[in-house]
Parts: structure tokens; C-alpha cells; sequence
DNA sequence: TTTAACTCGGAATATTTTTATCCGAGTTAA
DNA sequence: TTAACTCGGATAAAAATATTCCGAGTTAAA
């Protein structure tokens, strides 16, 4: 469908909300502010911690952080921790193959670069180059220069009361229903 | 793996032959040529043909040949044809899921292009640039550059052994064992 | 101090995409 | 007229992706 997948999408929406200063959240509570799966996102999280972007926080009212500052983590780093390094293309040296070659290709049809993979890396890389310029800061200074001023508050907020809101209920379901799993 | 598979190494690598004026190759031979699995590449020519790529002959003695001049066929072309003009990344607009928003993102939220989505464009445009500017008479250029002078003419005997030789082993095929299919 | 919920973490599953294969319909050259 | 050779789409195996689930350990609260 497209060449970098979803777990890309969500992965850099749901690094956002952490780009603020001191904040970590559970990979659960990401999920449901940005209204993706929980249970992938978990996963995707693992990955990026296994990749040294964020650093996990156990037990309860833990979550995870910014292992860096968000303007040391550019896009091509979370592209990379999600996807593994791809390359745009996988040169097979298939022009070895070349049946007059019979098997044993020449000297010169192997020397150097593919002419097709050399046009593939000129094109990587200027993409490369795109994506390693822009950092989560700048997506998340962009983000807040386009939403009204109360935007920061509201999250904040909307965060505080998903954490008291479930010990609540929780504590709620206790009382009501001891034994319930 | 790789974001664009094997399917276009194998369809720019089997439109090379192609290019010299006046040439025609059935898929069957190309795949031989170049090694690669002749089933599969059948299928990639029907895809090529109906992108407008190549026209095909029918018949005893027939095959594909380019639809326009090699160097009105850019590497792009061959990708979009092949991979069906996959875009980098796939917005699924998950910025208006937002919970804060309650289900109805206000208008400041979808207004413009998501900024993560405008990072990606950037470096898909980037990248598709210098794919669009090299064509397939390049890349034969390129080929014809690095190998020895007699190589255009031991590709094209190649080629011409390979039709006369069998039809040659199918006569004697025929006359030895009449029936076997 | 005890409890109980909440956290990450990785293993297991389902679904889609990619890769590869096969055989039939039609065409051409002999 | 024949017979082989061509394309073309329908079919099958393999790989990658997307998703789910449950267990081990930790933390905060009771």
C-alpha cells in the first residue's frame, strides 16, 4: 500500500505528545490519545526502546520517555528503529547473471556499482537526506504554532484525568466487585 | 527486505536488451538472458504491457518490444508501472483522532497537510526526482560505456543462437521422439 | 507490610502482500 | 494444415506485516 508501513505513522505521532519537557506516558495511554491499537503501539514501543529512542519507566504509573532530546531524534532515526534500515532497493547482482557471461561473468561486469543500484542509492539517498533533516522538535513546534494557545493545557489535562479517572474506577471496582478480574 | 522488490530489478534489468533499435525478445528469452525465474517474469511483462510500457508480438518468433524510445522511459516509469505508484507513506489522517478532540476535530486540526505527512512528501519528492531523470537509454549507455566493444554483438548473436538452436533441438526433438510433449 | 493493579516484554496468531508457478487461448511461421 | 511458440490470467506457496494475547516484574497505594 505504501512504502513505509503504519507502524511508522504511529509510531511518530504517539512520540509527540513526549517531545514536552519532563513527560512520560504508558505506551496504553499514547494509544488511546491517538486513537491507534494499544496492543500494536506496545510492540512498536518495544522496538524503539530495543533502538535506544525511549526509555521505559516500570510498574504502575510508569510509561516512557525521550531517551534524547526531541531535536536529536530525527525522522529517519524513528523510520529506522521501525523498519530496520531498509534500503530503498536490494541490488542482487543479477548482471552476473547474463547468460553470455556463461556462469563465469567478466572482469569488467562486475566492476564498481550496478548502474541501476548506483541511480537507486542517488535517489535514497536525497531522501535520506529530507528525512534526517527535520526532528521531532520541529514536528512538535509546528504542531503547536498551528493550534490555538489553551492546545498544550488541554493535553496536559486530558493526560492528568486518564490517570486519575482509571485509579478511580479502578479503586470504584474494587469496592463493588472484589474478585473481578 | 528492501521498499521496492525484486520485481523492478528484475523488470529494469530484462528492459536493457530492449533497447537497442529493432529488437525484440519474448519473455521467456529475456528471462534466460538475465538469469532470473521465467514464469515470474511473464507476469511482469503483462503488468509492463498494460502500463503502456511495452507492446507484445504474438506468436511463433514473437516477444515484447519498448512502446516509446528507451529515452523516453525513466526508471520512475518502470517503478510506477511495476509497483503501482506506491506513495512513501500513507496518511491516515490520525491527527483528528485525537482524544482531546472528542471525536470532532476542530477545523485547526485538519487544516493543511498533516506535518508529518509533509515531511514525508518532501523526501518522496526528492527521491522521485532523480528517478524520473535517469532513463533506460541511460542506463544502456552506461552498460554499453563499461563493456568491451564486442559486446553489443555477442548479446545479439546470444539472442539469435538461441531462437535457430531451438528450433533446432525442437526438429530434433520431433524426429526422435514424436510424441513426447 | 501486603495487596492489587499497572507496567513492559516477548511469544503466538491472523491477514495481507509479494513471489513464483502453471496451464489454457490465440497467433504466427513453417 | 499443422505444430510449436507466444501471451494472458487464474492458481498456489512463501514472506512480511499487522494485530492480539498473556506472563514476569515493579510500583504505588491500602
Amino acid at each position: 500500500m505504501a512504502l513505509y508501513s503504519t507502524s511508522v505513522e504511529y509510531g511518530l505521532h504517539c512520540l509527540l505528545p513526549l517531545c514536552s519537557p519532563d513527560v512520560h506516558a504508558s505506551s496504553q495511554e499514547l494509544a488511546e490519545f491517538q486513537g491507534v491499537s494499544p496492543a500494536y503501539l506496545a510492540k512498536l514501543f518495544t522496538t524503539l526502546k530495543r533502538a535506544g529512542l525511549v526509555e521505559a519507566l516500570e510498574g504502575a504509573g510508569g510509561g516512557y520517555r525521550l531517551a534524547r532530546a526531541p531535536a536529536d531524534i530525527s525522522v529517519l532515526d524513528v523510520i529506522e528503529a521501525l523498519e530496520g534500515d531498509k534500503p530503498l532497493f536490494q541490488c542482487n547482482e543479477i548482471r552476473g547473471n547474463c547468460a553470455v557471461f556463461g556462469g563465469k561473468p567478466p572482469g569488467w561486469a562486475s566492476k564498481g556499482l550496478c548502474s541501476i543500484h548506483a541511480v537507486m542509492l542517488e535517489a535514497e539517498q536525497q531522501m535520506r537526506t529530507v528525512l534526517a533533516g527535520h526532528t521531532l522538535a520541529d514536528l512538535a513546534a509546528r504542531l503547536e504554532s498551528k493550534a490555538p494557545k489553551a492546545f498544550p493545557r488541554e493535553v496536559t489535562a486530558w493526560f492528568d484525568a486518564r490517570r486519575t479517572g482509571r485509579a478511580r474506577s479502578a479503586a470504584a471496582t474494587r469496592r463493588i466487585n472484589p474478585g473481578e478480574k
